[in-house]
DNA sequence: TTTGATGCAAATCATTTGCATGGGT
DNA sequence: ACCCATGCAAATGATTTGCATCAAA
């Protein structure tokens, strides 16, 4: 019977500024280092819980790296350019690139419903 | 000056012999539980080094899926296809992939040496 | 004999979880 | 008042590492 209303905290709103127009994908301990500068007892746990929240909203991606997840307020179909050197993450928009499918397994009885590509290399900065 | 040999134990032939027409994908934990059935007493660690071993001389790729590192002995080009229902990881290998260049950020200064990409959905045997 | 590889256990690191308390609604 | 979200600390799970010993070369 619970409606399981979700709530609005001033711990999600923070970590929400902080995510939304960085492009750079930072890391949840990253996120919890500079929102620990305006809620300073705020708890990893926390934020954590409200990255995957803002997850299961579809209001941002995770990228794993290594076995660290990286966060990512842009949705919208991209991929991403990793540089091997410093390990930045680029987002990438590739041109002309037609939607190959499978054709090994066959595409019978395989429905793709996501796809998610990364360019490895070396940056600009970096070369 | 020391030649750091590279010394051929019957662990390492084990766990190649077990990996290397494996297409399931699998992970250090399930290869161990294998090759324990030859050598008892091998230990986890030992596969982890082997397996590491292994990658970094170019006869295995790492596929990391929910922070869990997945051992593939095919390193040809080729991409993967995760059921999100049974988290089984099939080879996918494409048509008409021309090879698309990131647009943005400029090409210019950013030198792409590999790619890797996954798409995700349903299986056969699960839809 | 030399020294790289192994087995074992403890350490690491990112992430998750249990629980008592706090704060939206 | 209800009960979801938080802070804290302990737990988890995959992987790595230190070290004494073993075994290829």
């Amino acid at each position: 019977m619970a409606k399981n209303i979700r709530r609005h905290t001033k711990q999600l709103d923070l970590i929400w500024n902080e995510i939304s127009h960085d492009t750079s994908h930072p890391t949840a301990d990253q996120i919890y280092e500079r929102v620990k500068k305006k809620i300073p007892n705020i708890s990893l746990g926390t934020v954590y819980r409200n990255l995957q929240k803002l997850e299961a909203e579809g209001q941002l991606q995770v990228l794993t790296l290594d076995r660290t997840q990286h966060f990512d307020p842009l949705v919208d179909r991209h991929h991403h350019f990793i540089c091997k050197s410093c390990w930045r993450v680029y987002d990438v928009f590739a041109d002309g690139e037609q939607e190959a499918r499978p054709s090994c397994p066959s595409p019978k009885g395989f429905t793709v419903t996501s796809r998610q590509s990364s360019w490895y290399g070396t940056c600009q900065s970096c070369s």
